[in-house]
DNA sequence: CGGAAATTTCAACATCCGATGAATTTTCCG
DNA sequence: CGGAAAATTCATCGGATGTTGAAATTTCCG
């Protein structure tokens, strides 16, 4: 581990109190922004085993020694990476969770889901790794990851529980199980849909991913709402 | 390609037709079937990027060249493997989706539900690595594998539509969209509740995966059903 | 300007990978 | 028994991988 300037300035380029200064053989510094970047790009093609170091060196356009000069590992490189995406998902999701918030509860839900949508909607490839890295990871990567999973997915609880307290969501509902069916069914049709929508004729539209997801929002909001009969109120999902 | 056999015997020990003699080096003879339960194996905990033919070499007990006396190539390896676990699948599939059943839907989708939980239910890296060959595998096993897919699904599908046929689920189902649904989140559950679910709060008892799918499979039945107010009736999901 | 610090590259390491051709051992069958 | 065929191993190829130490280049700051 040569890494001379970690103790005095562990993140070179962390924040943006320093002025930009680029010094080093090239012009365009590479600073570690742009390696997460280029590394979400090579890990979602490739995932997280079949991306290398020299890969995402590629991409960025240096040297793969330089990556360990701003990263201890690989796994570090990769566990950076989920906190830079994850994070302002489960800050969007919080803001979300408010028990102020009083509109009903599918609008809330809708907007779980489009949450996620924008968050993650590029990054097919990525999820998918995620996903890969839960089921085998190392142990160490699988811990960080619960982690970030128990805090995103706590605030999708607390609004179904909010629902059942309002009385618009069935009391026999199991909030845990039933954010598990919601979030992960969406993340399906995210990763799924536009891969395998032609090729397997589920849907053969451009626009398969979209009528996915209203058809999901219907079928799940009468799986959960207390009065299922009832039809969903005028919304962005009509 | 030396596979000086492979014309006049293309599988060794393909069929039982021929007495099961065992010539070679050892007593206990390398069959194709043995390479391909190592290799399902290996493949679980490893994915089929990060299992090497080695590794599957050293599961069976014999040299990594064996393997390509038997196979190829890694991917055509892992294609017989495909062949091998999703036929009978799809064979039990068709069999449930006959029009002569005439059993109400639900007790038809219960079993559909049992049916993938036997034949997968202690392969989740399997299914795991099938889905990310999915999503980034190479073109000629992605196209293997709609194959398979597409089969498989169409008999779900037939079992739905005859379901909206007989009045029992809503007629603005699309019964691929559900099918979809359907299946997906129950290989969720089955992928990820076991290893996820006590570390995310989720459940945390042992009998995890039962509960998930009695509570998935009310949230769905409740879902498409033409009256989601109508209880479903007595069954095996009670 | 000049030294210190930060940044980047180079070359190399040990290791693993998929695959191949030749040699070797075992079984089968006449 | 003996030759042919089948099954298995061995040694090896070229290449990719994660990582590291040292050297080179650039910028900063006094």
């Amino acid at each position: 581990m040569p890494k001379p300037p970690d103790p005095p300035t562990p993140e070179p380029r962390g924040s943006e109190t320093r002025a930009p200064r680029t010094r080093g053989p090239k012009a365009a510094r590479v600073d570690t922004d742009r390696i997460l970047e280029a590394a979400r790009e090579v890990f979602s093609s490739e995932g997280l085993q079949g991306s290398s170091i020299r890969a995402i060196a590629r991409a960025v356009g240096c040297d793969p020694a330089l990556i360990y000069y701003h990263f201890d590992s690989k796994e570090a490189m990769f566990r950076a990476l989920l906190e830079r995406k994850l994070a302002p998902l489960s800050a969007d999701l919080a803001a979300l969770a408010d028990p102020a918030d009083e509109r009903p509860t599918p609008f809330r839900l809708w907007d779980v889901m489009a949450t996620y949508r924008t968050h993650f909607s590029c990054d097919a490839g990525f999820r998918s790794m995620l996903r890969g890295e839960i089921l085998r990871g190392a142990e160490g990567t699988r811990e960080v990851m619960a982690g970030h999973i128990r805090r995103t997915a706590g605030h999708i609880w607390d609004i179904l529980r909010q629902g059942q307290a309002r009385g618009e969501l069935r009391t026999d509902l199991h909030p845990p199980l039933a954010t598990f069916f919601f979030v992960r069914t969406h993340m399906e049709i995210l990763d799924l849909i536009p891969v395998m929508g032609a090729r397997v004729d589920l849907v053969d539209r451009a626009d398969a991913v979209p009528i996915a997801e209203q058809a999901w929002f219907h079928l799940y909001w009468r799986g959960v709402a207390a009065d299922p009969a009832a039809p969903l109120p005028p919304g962005p999902w009509t």
